[in-house]
DNA sequence: TCGACATTGTGTAACGCTACACAGATACGA
DNA sequence: TCGTATCTGTGTAGCGTTACACAATGTCGA
């Protein structure tokens, strides 16, 4: 800049008003100093001495949990991630996928994103990630959970949702059973019955195991021989394998609750049992009669971006219904 | 930073070191800044002020398009991302998702993202937004197209690609047809015959539709007789209602190349032509039987991404191949 | 002719950090 | 006892920018 600034015989505090303030500069040095930064080469202020000396980098952090590979695998994260770039995009803001890898190098890094504020994706009570969001001291929005002291919640009711969505596809059932999304940031897949929720690390999964429990209990079906599928991934054929496990232990399984619409669509090609219920009534869901929690994730991103900013943001706790569909009886 | 060190009575550069170069300090002042750091609430170097010094950010910046919202709706574009995604991950870079609105504003405000690289997504020849990216001398890559000066490309032979599957699935056809992506900035749809190439401002879409254009000629087939019907979006509805107009217009269409798998699925599902090819091979392509041009997007993001940071990349041009399937006749 | 006011340009200082060169202390073999 | 090597801590300078206060000019009405 100060290069420009000679070379076109002006202060750099010129070059620099030219950028920022145009009309505090007489049209002259304006052309003058564009001219001679398009001699240079010169493309503007530099965005990071810029974020220095503003201390704001007008940048959003997003922190895509443990595998950020499979989050864009995951039509549900995408979603979520489409509603925070619609608010970014808005303000002018970027947003930024602050690199996590395999969750074994130093969570201490994630804080050296340049960000005005975080956004977590859902993820375990103890992320190490979380922790480094919240020492920053910038702000941070958790969606899902962990809730956590001094950060914004935003999710809806997944306890009282899974409940409801359970008592429609356990209704005539005889036999439950449960697709269920990772337990632990290991994310072994298993299938076995009785999974206890307060065991899960996913403040999310543990809430819908809970919730489908309690649907199992309102109808008096023993917890204990409800058998649980667990997947690594939201992805339907692995869901399908998951679900020729869980069949093979337990072949009378006439019910299943999914946590997602992906994994409900696994379980339906496994061809196993007759109730089928999703989560998030994605389109998969409408294209094969599959009732589902509705929810909008994208609506979601869009409130924890706002939050983020700074906006207050309307509860979304109650902001799920269950569609009901052909695949628990229409 | 400099608190930090007045509270733990040492200099600030230990206190640097201890961050930077834990071994370069003797372990009692390197607890001794830890402790007081804690206390003080200082999670670490400020990212602006060490990217200032650095020179760099460690962050690459992606731009999405005109229509950032578009961009997460369309899987093209998210297989692409998660290829960038994997490469950033994996060398602990930033992923800044440049934030782009209505296009209106001031493109120059692109380049006040802090990025060491930028990756482009297919935009059209003009994109204001890709001068502003080369204009800042920061590396550009640009995926699809198109071909610039000072950038480097990576993509298939989109001509060559569409001229193959095109004489696939127009073999037998005595009326082909085309679906096709926008042809400008504006986006608008329209069924218009024989589109000219020429005209089209998006490199990609230009060459696949020569390339159809080719497939056409090689069957003695008159281009202008050739129906094209252009969507807004990379979506399944969309394309269905516009291929219903292009049947109303042209009922005795009997094939259609379509430049997506979701743009081939509408037409499936309008219930017209018998011939259907589409492109990607994605999983609906699988699902459905459908003849497609099989490329891996993911692979394409993740060269960008090493290009963008240096690494040499191999050329991408033939990593395509038609994939043969019922939807034209096996 | 003068002061009040608007317009335009400039210098200083600071944003928070780290490369570099150097200084003091300690260890060790000769 | 001395020189040399190693370890640890510090000062300076500068990365590229902009807020702020001020100076230099021009404009205008009284």
């Amino acid at each position: 800049m100060s290069d420009v600034a000679r070379a076109a015989g002006v202060s750099p505090m010129t070059v620099s008003y030219t950028y920022n303030r145009p009309e505090r500069v007489s049209a002259d040095s304006r052309d003058k100093v564009l001219r001679t930064a398009a001699e240079l080469g010169y493309a503007g202020p530099d965005p990071s001495a810029r974020s220095l000396r503003y201390g704001a980098t007008r940048t959003l952090g997003v922190v895509l949990g443990e595998h950020l590979t499979y989050a864009f695998d995951d039509p549900q994260a995408v979603r979520f991630l489409a509603g925070v770039a619609e608010v970014c995009a808005e303000r002018g803001y970027g947003l930024l996928i602050v690199p996590t890898g395999t969750g074994d190098e130093d969570p201490e890094r994630v804080v050296s994103a340049a960000v005005d504020a975080y956004i977590v994706w859902t993820t375990t009570d103890d992320d190490p990630v979380l922790a480094a969001a919240c020492s920053t001291r910038r702000p941070v929005v958790v969606h899902g959970g962990p809730e956590r002291e001094g950060t914004t919640l935003v999710g809806i009711d997944n306890r009282g949702a899974a409940r409801a969505v359970g008592a429609e596809v356990f209704a005539t059932a005889r036999r439950p059973a449960v697709l269920s999304f990772p337990v632990d940031r290991r994310r072994d897949t298993f299938v076995r019955p009785g999974v206890d929720p307060d065991t899960v690390a996913y403040p999310v999964t543990r809430d819908r195991l809970a919730g489908y429990r309690d649907a199992a209990l309102d109808l008096g079906v023993d917890w204990s021989e409800v058998p649980v599928g667990v997947c690594r991934t939201n992805d339907a054929a692995e869901a399908r394998a998951v679900m020729g496990r869980l069949l093979a232990a337990a072949p009378d399984v006439d019910a299943v609750a999914a946590m997602s619409d992906q994994l409900a669509l696994g379980a339906l090609r496994a061809g196993g049992p007759v109730r089928v219920s999703g989560w998030d009534d994605a389109d998969v869901a409408r294209e094969h009669g599959l009732t589902s929690v509705a929810q909008s994730l994208r609506e979601q991103g869009a409130a924890c971006a706002a939050a983020a900013l700074g906006d207050p943001v309307a509860d979304h706790r109650d902001a799920w219904r269950v569609v009901r569909r052909a695949s628990t009886g229409g």
